[in-house]
RNA sequence: GGCCCCAUCGUCUAACGGUCAGGACUCAGGAUUUUCAUUCCUGCAAUAGGGGUUCGAUUCCCCUUGGGGUCACCA
C-alpha cells in the first residue's frame, strides 16, 4: 500500500470554485492523476478561489465530490490535508503577499495606481487601433518616495510584473516542443489585486514551487502565459517546472468547448446517466491515444498505457456521438449487478417499484440493451411497472375478433402452470400458431401491446420472463375485458 | 488586428521518409431476429493549397490559406 511516492514526479489540478467541473477540467485532472500513478508520483489537488467575485459557496464540495464519483483520488488536497497544504488558495493569502513583495525588493515588480477608468481607457484605445491591450507603463519607475507617499494616504493600488521589455523568453513544452515570445509583447501583468488577492498567475507559480511540481499539466489556453510565469520562476530563484499544455477540447464548431452548445459539466452527463466508466475513457481518448487500435481501457489500463509523449497538438472535438456509443457498450458489458446498482436511483427518481429485486434485474438486463444512458433505460422499463395505456389504433389492433380468440386460448394455457421457462413459452407460442390460426404480425403485434404497451420491443418470452405468469395472465386479461 | 498554437475521412485518431493511408463513431446497405434493440458483415468518406529537400514525402523545410487560443484587478 504504501510505496514511497516519486518525489521527482508531483502534479496537480487546480480548479477554481466557479461551478461544476467542466469536462475540459476532467480530462486535465485526468490527465494528471494518469501521469502520476503512471510513474508512482504524486497527484495534487488544489483550490484556486482567488476570485472572491466569482465564488460560489458549495462549489468546492461539489467539485471533490464529482472528482470522488469518477474515481480520479488524490495524494493531496483539501480534507485530506499533505505535507505543503494548506491546499486551498484563500488559507494562503501571507504566502503570496509575502513573494509579491519579494518580487517588488528584487526590481520584478511594482505598485501601480491607475485608476479603472484609466486602464479602461488604454483598453479602448487598444481595441480602435487593433493593437494588443497591454498597460502602458506608468506606474513602471515610480520613486520609492512616491509609492511611500501614496501608500500612506491609502490609494488603491494592484502590484504588476516589471517584464523586461527586450529580448525574449524561450521554453519548451512537453507537447509543443519550442515556443518564443517575444518578451514586448507580454504585459505587465497584475499579481496582487486592489482587494489584496493575489491573481491566478501569482499564486499559482508560488503554490507550484511550494508544492513541489514538477510537470504543470493544464489546458492549452495558459500556453501564451508561460513566459510571465517564468520571469516569476527566474526572479525569484526558483526552478521551473516542466509544463504540458494540452490541446483544447472543442464545440462541434471548434471553438473552445463551451455551455450554449450543449452539456459541459461532468454533472450534466452523470445526472443524465452517462457512466463515469465512459466519461473517463472517452475523455482519455481526447487527445491522447496509444498507437494501437484499442478504444476500451478501465482507469487502471489507461494508467498502464498512459504517456506524454502520445499526447497530440491539435484540438478535439467533443462529438456526444461517440459518447453515446460508449456509454451504450458500459451499460451492456459491466456487471448487471453493477448496473442495476447505479441505476437504482434514476428509477426510483421515476417513481418505479423496484423492490422485487429479481424482476428489477430482469428489466435492467432489458433495458440495457437498448438505452445509451441509464435515464433512457426509464423509458425502456416503465412499461414493466406501470398500468399500460393504449391509444386508438392500439384499441384496434386488440380488439380484432382474431386478437381475442388468440388471448383467450393464451389465458387458458398460461393458467395451466405456474412458471413457464422461455422454452417452454417458445412452445406455446408454436402451439398457439397451429391452435388460433394466427402468425406473424397478426399474432406478435397485439400480443407484445397487451403484455407491453408497444408492437415493437422485446419477444414474448423475455416479456413474459419479466412480468412473471400472473401478471402476463393479468394484463391479458385486462384488455380482453376492456 | 498583434502575438502564440495547430492542420489525415463529417468527428476521435493510426501510420522508423517507402502502407492499397489503418481503426473507431456517425451514415448507408446486408445477415441474424415475429418486431424493435443487440450482434456480425460490407460500403461511403481524408493527407488544405503551392513550392522546395529526397530515388521516394501524410511524415522534413518555407510560403499561402484555414481554424483555434490569448490580449482582465477571471481562472
Amino acid at each position: 500500500m504504501s510505496i514511497p511516492k516519486n518525489p521527482d514526479i508531483r502534479v496537480r489540478f487546480a480548479p477554481s470554485p466557479t461551478g461544476y467541473l467542466h469536462v475540459g477540467g476532467l480530462r486535465t485532472a485526468l490527465f494528471n492523476y494518469l501521469f502520476a500513478q503512471k510513474n508512482n508520483g504524486s497527484f495534487i489537488l488544489r483550490i484556486e478561489d482567488t476570485d472572491r467575485k466569482r465564488y460560489i459557496p458549495g462549489a468546492q464540495e461539489d467539485l471533490l465530490k464529482t472528482i470522488k464519483e469518477v474515481g480520479l483520488d488524490y495524494d493531496e488536497g483539501p480534507i485530506i490535508g499533505g505535507e505543503y497544504g494548506p491546499y486551498i488558495q484563500s488559507e494562503r493569502s501571507d504566502l503570496y503577499r509575502k513573494y509579491a513583495q519579494e518580487l517588488i525588493d528584487k526590481g520584478a515588480a511594482y505598485y501601480c495606481f491607475c485608476t479603472e477608468e484609466r486602464l479602461e481607457k488604454l483598453r479602448n484605445e487598444a481595441k480602435e487601433n487593433n493593437t494588443a491591450v497591454m498597460y502602458d507603463g506608468k506606474c513602471r519607475n515610480l520613486s520609492l518616495e512616491e509609492v511611500q507617499e501614496k501608500l500612506a494616504r491609502n490609494i488603491p493600488h494592484v502590484i504588476r510584473l516589471k517584464i523586461p521589455k527586450e529580448g525574449s523568453t524561450v521554453f519548451y513544452d512537453v507537447v509543443r516542443e519550442r515556443v518564443e515570445v517575444d518578451n514586448a509583447l507580454v504585459d505587465d501583468q497584475v499579481i496582487i489585486k486592489s482587494d489584496g488577492f493575489p491573481t491566478y498567475h501569482l499564486a499559482n507559480v508560488v503554490d507550484d514551487h511550494l508544492m513541489k511540481i514538477s510537470h504543470v499539466i493544464r489546458g492549452e489556453e495558459w500556453l501564451i502565459s508561460v513566459p510571465k510565469h517564468i520571469f516569476m520562476y527566474e526572479s525569484l530563484g526558483w526552478k521551473v517546472p516542466k509544463f504540458v499544455h494540452l490541446p483544447l477540447l472543442l464545440n462541434p464548431d471548434k471553438t473552445k468547448l463551451s455551455k450554449r452548445q450543449g452539456d459541459v459539466t461532468v454533472e450534466d452527463y452523470l445526472a443524465k446517466g452517462y457512466l463515469p466508466e465512459a466519461l473517463i475513457n472517452f475523455i482519455a481518448l481526447l487527445g491522447w491515444h496509444s498507437s494501437d487500435d484499442r478504444e476500451f481501457y478501465t482507469l487502471e489500463e489507461l494508467v498502464k498505457a498512459f504517456s506524454l509523449k502520445r499526447i497530440s497538438k491539435s484540438g478535439a472535438v467533443f462529438d456526444v456521438e461517440k459518447l453515446n456509443w460508449m456509454n451504450g457498450w458500459y451499460l451492456r458489458n459491466l456487471g448487471l449487478e453493477y448496473i442495476a446498482e447505479k441505476a437504482k436511483p434514476y428509477f426510483e427518481k421515476a417513481g418505479l417499484d423496484i423492490s422485487d429485486h429479481k424482476k428489477y434485474l430482469r428489466v435492467v438486463d432489458n433495458a440495457r440493451n437498448r438505452a445509451v444512458t441509464i435515464t433512457e433505460m426509464i423509458a425502456h422499463s416503465e412499461m414493466f411497472y406501470k398500468n399500460l395505456t393504449f391509444s386508438d389504433e392500439d384499441k384496434d389492433i386488440i380488439s380484432k375478433e382474431n386478437t381475442k380468440k388468440l388471448f383467450s386460448f393464451l389465458i387458458e394455457r398460461l393458467s395451466s402452470q405456474e412458471n413457464w421457462s422461455e422454452n417452454e413459452i417458445k412452445g406455446l407460442i408454436n402451439e398457439t400458431i397451429g391452435a388460433v390460426g394466427v402468425k406473424g404480425k397478426e399474432l406478435y403485434f397485439p400480443l407484445r401491446l397487451a403484455l407491453f404497451g408497444e408492437v415493437h420491443g422485446p419477444d414474448i418470452p423475455t416479456l413474459i420472463d419479466i412480468l412473471g405468469t400472473k401478471e402476463a395472465i393479468a394484463r391479458l386479461k385486462s384488455v380482453l375485458n376492456a
